[in-house]
Parts: structure tokens; sequence; C-alpha cells
RNA sequence: GGCGCGUAGCUCAGCGGUAGAGCGCUGCUACUACAUAGCGGAGGUCGGGGGUUCGAAUCCUUCCCGCGCCUCCA
């Protein structure tokens, strides 16, 4: 092995090795177990939160195909409508073009040439992960099959009645000239004003005021609203008033949603472009004036002057207008929420279209109940509350949208405007008994991407044909998603799966937090601050990360201060960390909060963890060349790795089985750092060294420096595929394993320490005492570790002294221990520096070194600290209510607390007199 | 309005029984698995107030302060 680790050798060749060989298709005859992979877009990368996310997955998938299960995690993507077209579109800009200018056919061909130009930069990626999904059951949302499903699900819910057609008022992006459903909407608060116009009462007898923050739409008003029980109006309702620059009159309407306490208390309706407004003109029987045109120009419904006009323009044209006819009685600034199109970031307008839409309530019933009754669950559990929160309050679903990618809407429509829904042309003829003469266009429209998302669960298993795998692994085990799209997604699969296939999607949800940047910050494009996850696995120089910061950027504006920011937080570029560095960070941050903040120091701590480990294995390799099948003896140590190695295991399925990867990576991190390294390896020394030790003895130790890093290798694989398949390789046949892979190999199960082992693990807690004693004493004393002290030992114990001659060995070779010897009790000791294990004073004797003031000054320190422990055990002791309402088991510790303590002050006593008399 | 967060300089665990990790800081060290290391050490009235409890970082708070995200008003 090499010297050091190097990450990036090992990882390629490993990963090709496992995919030649199949070894990710699920296998065995084991319970299926089934993650399926939240599509990412076809033509995008992956950012830090997908390689975070499928990390997890990985890690779950892993770990359960390890203990037998029949594992599926089934890959794909999804083709992405809006931001896809985007990109082409973009392209063709570049060209000079339009989509118009290539027509709808030939555009689409384009979308597919890119898609498949750009489709396996995102397989290459999870590669590099060392994803472990079934590439040969890979999907894609508009491949046949899939296609296929969509049509189904849109057929049966058009002839269910619960897919319909209709006009309403939807959020329209005049930029892609397409619908967008509500939570395709951003609002993002922006200063603004409010405007306060005078609308003169038909009889002449004065004016009503309203306010609004959008006079161009006052084009389209067909009402003014008041509060029933507002006094100030009551006496209005019914009256009129004449719109100043239309001309026409409309009533003013009394409706409890007018809040009488806000602004004038009056409101201006316009129903064919506000929300609120729509409701209220349906409750109404108003009539709905549409104002604008597909771009939110206003339209020709308008007064001459204003038709033409940019919304905007035409804004400040009302305005003025106002202004001049005296009907402006004042302007505020006002803090407005503007919605914006998630994609376009254009200003969305309330508009008035032919859409589809999802009739949801009847969906959304049963996906209700799934989660109430606990057939989903959520992890965290507390996500259950914004699932909630949006189903209870949930809206029909506008799923049609005037983009050309995306699975076109499968309705046809005859010169008489009648609707036929069917997988194909000739299916609506089939059914509807339509002759070949009858002219059937169909719909030009395609579905929102999430409703094939929505599908994922069932569809990329082969829906609708029955089959096996949809037998198998529908349900899935656990959909691992973040929380911004449990309504875009999550909630729809169980809608949508509860619907066809007659049971949940998923047994559980596990909700992860969202990966930002150091500064807490969303990592996007625009902010310049994303990270490739290839880049902290390969490294990248500064010239390269500065390039993929600022190249493409929408906002050109913003590359020098990207510049700058990256130039400070990365002046030398960043280091390679490895796969499974990268991966353990992914792991440790996933903990039960919200948002994770990716600090690059923890990512360099786990390469040394790497390299630790490494390391470890190259001295277990080196001390085991000449391991051969005679009889083994155990060593106390070797007892004790053991059992410590057993409760990490036993930590680590606990952490798995509740989502808690951060902490099972913790447990793991420490016993392979902080046990199997600093004291394992160290105790193991005497034995493998010992010139006439016993055969058996060393024997037992190899087999245990084997098993126990074997083992360990099973426990870390779900979290560090690479390195610990590149070390399993080499330690197998010492184990005399014979596998092919630490893939395929049995997950490490805890067996639990047993009663005889227990007194082995004991002494050798008492031998890490003795010898931590030994090092504080050293450490604090200035005095060079590698130089043996001889130790004095007073008020020890018979089985202290019992220990300390059979671990003589390791205390020596440990601890640098020279000589161990008593003192009795009538003995003066010589000038010593001192350390407590228990009852026994451990005694270091160093005449001319020691500083005998300091060391008093350090025992009184001890002392001071370990009084007011005491004082503060006593006074709970001495509380009547806390013997009384305290449980047993606590009193118990506080009392034997109280003993430790009191021994440890007089140890310490006696021994700061004993200095005391040195003088 | 709804949800959530505030613990060591930084990033975060802990969520009813005497405050923890990693990184950073700081002393000592080449004893060959590892200097990508070893061994010591310093550092926190757990945002503030109030309450419940024998006991609170941990539970409560239509009380403050600071910070996120979602939702809603012309």
């Amino acid at each position: 092995m090499d010297k050091s680790y190097q990450p990036h050798e090992i990882e390629s060749r490993i990963y090709a090795r496992w995919e030649q060989q199949g070894y990710f298709a699920p296998r065995g005859d084991g319970e299926p177990y089934c993650i399926m992979i939240p599509p990412p877009n076809v033509t995008g990368t992956l950012h830090m939160g997908h390689a975070f996310q499928d990390t997890i997955m990985d890690a779950l998938t892993r770990y359960k195909r390890m203990q037998g299960y029949k594992a599926l995690w089934q890959p794909g993507m999804d083709h992405a409508g809006i931001a896809t077209q985007m990109v082409v579109e973009r392209l063709l800009t570049r060209e000079g073009k339009s989509r118009r200018d290539l027509g709808r056919e030939k555009f689409v061909g384009r979308v597919w040439q890119w898609k498949e130009e750009s489709g396996g930069q995102i397989a290459r990626q999870l590669r590099r992960m060392g994803a472990s999904v079934d590439w040969s059951r890979d999907r894609f949302t508009m491949d046949e099959g899939l296609s296929r499903a969509v049509t189904e699900v849109f057929v049966r819910l058009y002839e269910e009645g619960l897919v319909y057609r209709g006009k309403r008022l939807v959020n329209w992006d005049p930029v892609l000239h397409t619908a967008l459903s509500d939570l395709e909407v951003l609002s993002s608060e922006e200063d603004g004003q409010l405007w306060h116009f005078r609308y003169p009462l038909a009889s002449g007898d004065g004016h009503v005021v309203v306010a609004t923050t959008r006079p161009e739409t006052m084009l389209g008003d067909s009402a003014v609203a008041v509060h029933p029980d507002d006094e100030r109006y009551r006496a209005l309702i019914g009256e009129e008033v004449i719109l100043p620059v239309v001309g026409r009159r409309v009533p003013i309407i009394a409706d409890d949603y007018v809040d009488a306490e806000f602004g004038t208390g009056c409101v201006k309706i316009t129903p064919a472009h506000d929300f609120n407004d729509y409701e209220i003109g349906r409750r109404h029987g108003l009539p709905m004036y549409n104002i604008l045109t597909d771009d939110a120009a206003l339209n020709e419904d308008v007064p001459d002057g204003y038709q033409g006009l940019d919304r905007f323009e035409a804004r400040d044209k009302i305005v003025s207008e106002f202004e001049s006819l005296g009907l402006l009685d004042k302007v505020e600034d006002y803090v407005v929420k503007i919605p914006r199109g998630d994609r376009s970031h254009a200003v969305v307008e309330p508009y008035l279209t032919d859409q589809w839409y999802v009739s949801i309530r009847p969906l959304a019933e049963p996906a209700i109940e799934a989660v109430e009754s606990g057939r989903i669950r959520f992890v965290p559990e507390t996500w259950t509350k914004t699932y909630f929160d949006w189903m209870y309050n949930i809206q029909d679903w506008c799923i049609s949208r005037q983009l050309w990618w995306g699975h076109r809407i499968p309705a046809w429509y005859d010169d008489a405007g009648n609707v036929y829904a069917g997988s194909s042309e000739k299916d609506v003829r089939d059914r509807h008994g339509l002759a070949s003469d009858v002219v059937l266009n169909q719909d030009e429209d395609v579905l929102d991407t999430w409703f094939s998302s929505a599908l994922w669960p069932f569809s990329t298993l082969g829906w609708p044909d029955e089959n096996r795998a949809l037998d198998e692994f529908y349900p899935g085990s656990v959909l691992v998603t973040g929380f911004d799209i449990i309504f875009f997604w999550v909630a729809r699969m169980i809608m949508m799966g509860i619907k066809f296939m007659g049971d949940v999607p998923f047994r559980e949800v596990y909700i992860h937090g969202l990966i930002r940047d150091q500064d807490g910050q969303k990592m996007s494009k625009s902010k310049g601050n994303i990270l490739d996850p290839l880049d902290l696995i390969d490294g990248v120089d500064l010239d390269t990360l500065l390039a993929k910061r600022t190249t493409g950027l929408m906002q050109e504006h913003l590359k020098p201060q990207i510049e700058k920011a990256t130039r400070k937080q990365f002046p030398d570029g960043i280091p390679a960390f490895g796969c499974d560095a990268l991966r353990y960070t992914f792991a440790s941050l996933a903990t039960t909060g919200r948002d994770i903040r990716f600090d690059l120091g923890r990512i360099e701590g786990y390469k040394f963890f790497c390299n630790k480990l490494w390391n470890a294995a190259r001295y277990v390799l080196m001390n085991t060349a000449d391991i051969d099948q005679g009889e083994t003896e155990r060593s106390a140590a070797d007892v004790w790795i053991g059992a410590r190695l057993d409760e990490t295991v036993a930590a680590v399925h606990e952490h798995f089985g509740t989502y808690r990867l951060d902490l099972a990576a913790q447990a793991i991190y420490e016993f392979t750092w902080h046990e199997f390294c600093d004291w394992y390896l160290e105790l193991s020394k005497p034995v493998l060294q010992a010139k006439d030790g016993s055969a058996a003895l060393k024997r037992g130790t190899q087999r245990s420096l084997v098993d126990v890093l074997e083992t360990l290798l099973r426990l870390l694989h779900p979290l560090m595929p690479f390195i610990t398949e590149e070390i399993w390789q080499q330690l197998a046949p010492r184990a005399g394993l014979e596998g092919d892979t630490i893939m395929l190999q049995p997950f490490p199960e805890a067996a639990g320490v047993s009663d005889r082992d227990k007194p082995a693990v004991a002494d050798i807690e008492w031998v890490r005492e003795f010898i931590l004693g030994v090092r504080q004493i050293r450490g604090e004393m200035d005095v060079s570790p590698g130089k043996p002290v001889p130790v004095l030992l007073a008020n020890a114990s018979r089985e202290s002294r019992a220990r300390a001659t059979r671990y003589a060995g390791l205390l020596s070779h440990v601890g640098r221990v020279q000589s161990v010897n008593l003192i009795a009790d009538g003995d003066e000791p010589p000038p010593a520096a001192t350390a407590l294990i228990g009852e026994m004073r451990l005694l270091v004797p160093m005449a001319g070194i020691i500083d005998v003031d300091a060391e008093r000054r350090r025992l009184e320190k001890q002392h001071g600290k370990v009084r007011s422990d005491l004082e503060h055990t006593l006074a709970k002791l001495a509380n009547e209510d806390f013997l009384n309402n305290a449980p047993a088991a606590v009193v118990e510790k506080e009392r034997q607390r109280r003993a430790e303590f009191e021994t440890t002050l007089k140890q310490l006593s006696e021994q700061l007199e004993k200095l005391q008399a040195l003088g």
C-alpha cells in the first residue's frame, strides 16, 4: 500500500468494476428495499444538494443491500419542461433565432439533441459520487414507457371528471407565455406605492376613495366593494360610481372580504386581474374585463391612448391622468409583494385563459388520511405540519403549460368544440366512433413537468403494464428529498400513488435540509457561490473555479464582486479531497435542521480521517503478514476492542434506523480514531514486538487486528464505499474471506458484550486511566513524551496492585513507564507529581525537575474543583425534596458520586500535606 | 398569519439528572501505521426575562432581542 491515501486513482478503478460486475442490480430473495431517486433535470448538472441527497440514498441502499435486502435504487432523470426549454431557447437566441422560427417539430428535435449532448453529465457525476443505482433500469420522464403512463393517467382522470378544462384566472408568465402553477410563482417584497384614487359617484354627489398598488388595472374594474357592516359606506351600497378615464358605471357592492380597517375601507374590484377580486367577481356575478395581451401589454378593450402600452407605462399614464383630473387623493410609499415566475423572474400577471386543471380535493383527501393514519411517516415528524397545512388548503392544480417541450396533452377538439381525451387520435376516433372525415386537432399545450414526476414511483417500474418489478418494489421504502418540494412533488406522488396503485408510494419520507454556503446563503449561479461536488473530489485551480462561477451569468454586472469573493475565499483554488471524504462530510451534516452550512473545514478533517484509516490498515497489513492458523489466545486488549466495536455496531444500526447518518458517522469516527487507532493499535505493539512472547497471544492479537479492521470496513462501507473496498480487497484474504467485493458482504451485527468479557474490559479501562494520568503529568510538567518515568503507587488496592503487575508490559510500552513501585503507608514519598486513579495515588517522582510550587498550585486547582463538585452533590443529598422525588437510581448515583469526590479530596489533601512538608 | 432557528472563535451534536465533537488557538514531541500525526491545555451564566420541576441547555411562555423560510391584504 502507498504510504498515504490517494483517492483519485482508487475511485475510478473501483466504480468501473462494481458496475461491470452488475453489483448494483437487486439480487437474492431477501425482502425488497427500494428508493426512487428524485430525478434531476436531464440537461443540468449535479449541485451540492444533489450530491448530499445522493450520498444519503446511496448509504441507505448499501446498508440495506449488505443486510441482505433485495435492494433497488432506481435512477432516472426529468425532462424539466420550462427549465430545459429556456436553456435551448437561449442557445437559439445566440444563433439569432427563436423557437417560432424553427417551428414546433424542429424545436422539439433540437431539445432532444441537446438532451443527448448534456444528459450524460449527471450520470457521470453520479458515478463519481459512487452511487450504486441500477443503471440497467435508468428512466427518463419523456421516454416511451413513462409517456404512456402519463397519457393513461390523464385519460383516466379525464374520464372520471377529475381533469377538466376551464377558463380561470391563472398565473401568467408574460415572457415565457405560459401559465404557471401557484408553486412556480415566488413572491418577494419590493418597494412600491399605494395610490389613492377618487371614483365619482354616479349620483353626482361626491366620491369614494379606493387605494391600489396597481393603478393600470382600474381599466378593468367592474365594481367597488366595501364591508357590509362599515357604517361609513352602508348608505352607498347599491349605488354606482363612474370609472374615470373609462367612463363605465360600476356598482358599489358589499363583501366580507373587505377589511374596513385597511386603507379607506373601499376596494376597487378587477376580477380579471386579481385572484381575490376574481372570487368576489364570481360571488357577485360581475363582468370580467380582460385588459391585457399575452405580453402583458394593454389590449384593444381599453380606451384609445392606452392600447398597446406596456403595463408599467400604462401605470404611469393612469396616475398622471388621475392627477390632471384632480382625482389623485394621495400617494403613499408602500412595500408590495411582487410575484415572479421562478424560472423567468418576470412579473407574473393574473390572467384569464383556458387551461386544464386537476380537481384536487378528491385526490387530496385519501392522501391526507395516509399521513394522518401513519401509513406514511415523515422524518423528522415536524414536516407533517407543513404537509397538512398545504393539503388542507389545496387548490385545483393547473396542469397545462403553453410550452413545446413536454408531454403533449392527449386531448383532441373537433370543429364543434367537443373535447375528446385518448391515448392517440386513433384511440379517440375508435372510442367515440368518429368518422375519418371529422377533423380533429390535438391540444397545443403540454403538461406541467410535475405531472409526470407525480407518477415516478410507479411509472419507472413499468406501470401501466403489470410486471414483477412493480409487485416487488412498489411501494418504495423511503423517499429522500428536501422540504422545498414537499408540495411540488411529495404530496402529488402520494395522491397519484394512492389513486392509481391503491397504495401509498413509499412508507417513509426522509426530509433533509438544504445545503447553503458557509455564510448560510443559498447556493445559486447568480450569487456566484456554487460549488461543483466534483471540484471538491478532484480539486480545482482558482482560474477554472472563477471561470465556472462567472461565465454564462444572467447578470453580467455581478461578475467583479463574484470574482473578488471567490478569490478571497479560495486564494489557491480548492484542493482534492476525494469522494469518500466528501460523502462522509455530507453524512455528518445530515442533522435534523433545515439549513446546512457547507464548511470547507470539515471536509478537510474527513480527508484526514481517510488517511488515518488508510494508515491503520497499513499497520495491520504489515503486522499480520505472517499470520497462521495456529492456536490463539486473546489478550485483555483484544477483548476490550471487540467489546467497543460491538457497541459501535449497535449504535450505527440505531442511527441508520432513525436516519441520523450524522450520529452514525460520528460513532464510527470516534471508534476508529480514538479507540482503534489511539489505543488498540498502541496496545497491540508490545504483544507483536515481544521477542519472547507467547505465540498464541501474538496470533490472537493478529487475528483480532484483522477481524476488527475487517468488521470496521464493512461498518463504514455505506458511507465510504471506495476506501473500504480498496482496503478490504487486501485484507479479506487475511481474514480468510473469499467474496469478490465488500459491497455484498454482510453488514456487521452487534452481539452484545458477554459477562465473561467484562473483567478484561474493566482492566483495559484501568490501564487507560493509568496511562492518561501519567500523560497528564508529563504534559503539564513539560516532560518529553518519549522519556520513561518511574511511577510510585500510594494507597493502592489489592486489585490495583495485581493489575499493575499483570499489565506492566502495556504500562511501560504505551505509557512509557520506567518502573512501578509501591509506597508503604508509613513511608515518605519523594517530591512528585500526582494523578488519581480512583482510590489510588499515582506519583511520578521528579527530583530536580519538579517545581514544588507549580505542583501544589496544580493540586490546589484540582482540589478546588472537586470541592465545589462535592458541595453541589452534598446540597442535593441534603435536600429532602430531592430524596423524596428523584428516582432511586439517580439518588444512588449521587451517593456514589459523593463517595468518589470524598475519596479524591482525601487523596488530594494527603498529597498536598506531603508537598507542604517538602516545603 | 404558519413553520423553524439562536449551545466554545467557526461549523454543529446534545433536548429533564454535574456542558460535548470537529476545525481553529496553545504548549511539548520525530518513540517508523499515520506530522494529513502523537500527547497535554485553554476556551461556554447553552440569545434575554418569566414560569413548571427536587432538578432545566433540555418542558412551558398571547414576554422581549436577533435571524431564516413559507403564506396573506387592496
